[in-house]
RNA sequence: GGAGAGAUAGCAAAGUGGUUAAAUGCACCUGACUGUAAAUCAGGCGGCUUAUGCCUUCGGAGGUUCGAAUCCUCCUCUCUCCA
């Protein structure tokens, strides 16, 4: 096992706090594995890189010997996480939660170590909890220090609903830390709060029922991942992410599309290579090796070399890609906006008719300048609409 | 329970009877330049047809008017203040 010092070193990086540094000292210094928390609401069944920041600290604790308590908040997630949510999230139902907790779980085994995971689910503590207990639990927090939090905060001035029920949220994620006895949780920076009355929790109910810490859990924030755009936070709504499930050729192009800042950023957050390695080399070199890096991890070093490939082949050499699909379509002739949009190359005929006249489309690497050009299907065709959208039909 | 404010396109935010398919910004799309980066420039950004129009949009439903996002009524939702 390595030192309290290097194990703090690796635990450090990219972190946004760290609360406490001396607690966590502390508890590594016990030399056992520690319990360390990840909650998980399953109300996004795709894991994207943002998700992928934390999961990656998690591995780094599994590497060092510790385990992660993954609890998938099945039961919260019928309430709805207000976490920097500027409006109240919709309410699940139990057979949407299930399907997105099996799916959470494949997916989060791309990064996380499986031995050294335990799975979670808190409506089994949760709903056995009775009148009494949950009046105790309420009686623990109160209105005003809720409304110190944040997000309610700013929801409150920008004069946004609030909903009594996600006052909850944060006593029930907290007492799944009581629950499950976290030495450690960690969370994005949004799930601060939550964490900190983890804390709390577990000082108040320490002593009573099973429940016997040493130390309440430490918390630890990381940041947000920015998402491609490079400003907001990623997020599947904001269509600015890359999702672990994506196939590599996505995930490199993705990368590769994103600007210089944030590609440090992605290196700091995503990977174990020095920030000094990344400054010394090229730009250009440092983001195809990070997205290299990032393929093979969730696909493999073969993956990763062909998607590089690939994407030198299309996008520097101007070839096209190795796989195009193929469809078919029952006309022998078309003309090209009705062919654009039945493909969806086009979001509707008058978009086809945009991009034909902005030059971005191209049947057989001819430019389409005539939107009333009939296109012949009784040879397969080559469909180009802008730099990365490829199509071959034929008729059949 | 009482008084008031507000709901506009993906988001933010103008517009208070016609010249508004609806300013502006962001996001997004296409082209140029590149490292498919950033920055910048040009264009676009409801739909259907074409270059002439037509149709559907401003929380929902009705109404007034030659004509409404803009006025009236009711409904739904949100917020503020008072209790």
């Amino acid at each position: 096992m390595k030192s309290i010092e290097e194990q703090l070193a690796i635990i450090k990086r990219g972190v946004v706090e760290l609360i406490s540094e001396d607690e966590l000292a502390a508890k590594l210094k016990e030399g056992r594995p520690l319990r360390v928390k990840w909650g998980a609401d399953p109300s996004a069944p795709d894991i994207h890189f943002g998700h992928s920041v934390i999961l990656h600290k998690l591995r780094q604790f599994q590497d060092l010997g510790h385990r992660v308590i993954f609890v998938i908040g099945d039961f919260t997630a019928r309430i709805g996480d207000p976490s920097g949510q500027s409006k109240t999230r919709k309410q699940l139902t139990p057979e949407e939660v299930e399907q997105n907790a099996q799916t959470y779980k494949e997916q989060v085994f791309k990064v996380l170590d499986k031995n050294a995971t335990e799975v979670a689910y808190n409506h089994n503590w949760l709903s056995k909890l009775n009148m009494n207990e949950i009046f105790e639990l309420l009686s623990k927090y109160t209105v005003s220090r809720m409304l110190e939090r944040d997000d309610f905060m700013n929801r409150f001035e920008k004069e946004r609903p609030i909903s009594i029920h996600e006052f909850l949220y944060p006593l029930v994620q907290g007492y799944d830390s009581v629950e499950v006895k976290a030495d450690v949780e960690v969370g994005g920076t949004d799930q601060k709060f939550n964490m900190l009355v983890g804390r709390e929790l577990q000082r108040d109910y320490k002593g009573k029922s099973q429940v016997t810490l040493v130390m309440p859990q430490v918390v630890i924030t990381m940041p947000l991942l920015e998402g491609t755009d490079g400003v907001q936070k990623m997020s599947k709504s904001l269509g600015n992410y890359i999702g672990v499930t994506e196939p590599p050729s996505e995930i490199y192009g993705k990368i590769m599309s994103i600007s210089d800042t944030l590609m440090r950023r992605y290196y700091e957050l995503l990977t174990e290579v020095p920030l000094g390695e990344v400054k010394a080399m090229h730009p250009k070199q440092a983001k195809q090796r990070l997205a290299r890096t990032l393929v093979a991890r969730f696909y493999s070093d073969q993956a990763a070399a062909a998607a590089e490939a690939e994407f030198e082949s299309v996008f520097k050499e101007g070839k096209l890609p190795q796989e195009i699909e193929l469809i078919s379509l029952p006309k022998k002739e078309m003309n090209i906006v009705d062919l654009l949009a039945e493909t969806k190359l086009a979001a509707s005929r008058t978009d086809a008719r945009r991009l034909i006249r902005q030059g971005g489309v191209s049947v057989n690497e001819q430019i389409v300048k005539d939107d009333k050009l009939s296109v012949n299907l009784s040879g397969e065709r080559l469909i180009k609409v802008g730099k990365r959208k490829f199509l071959r039909i034929r008729h059949g």
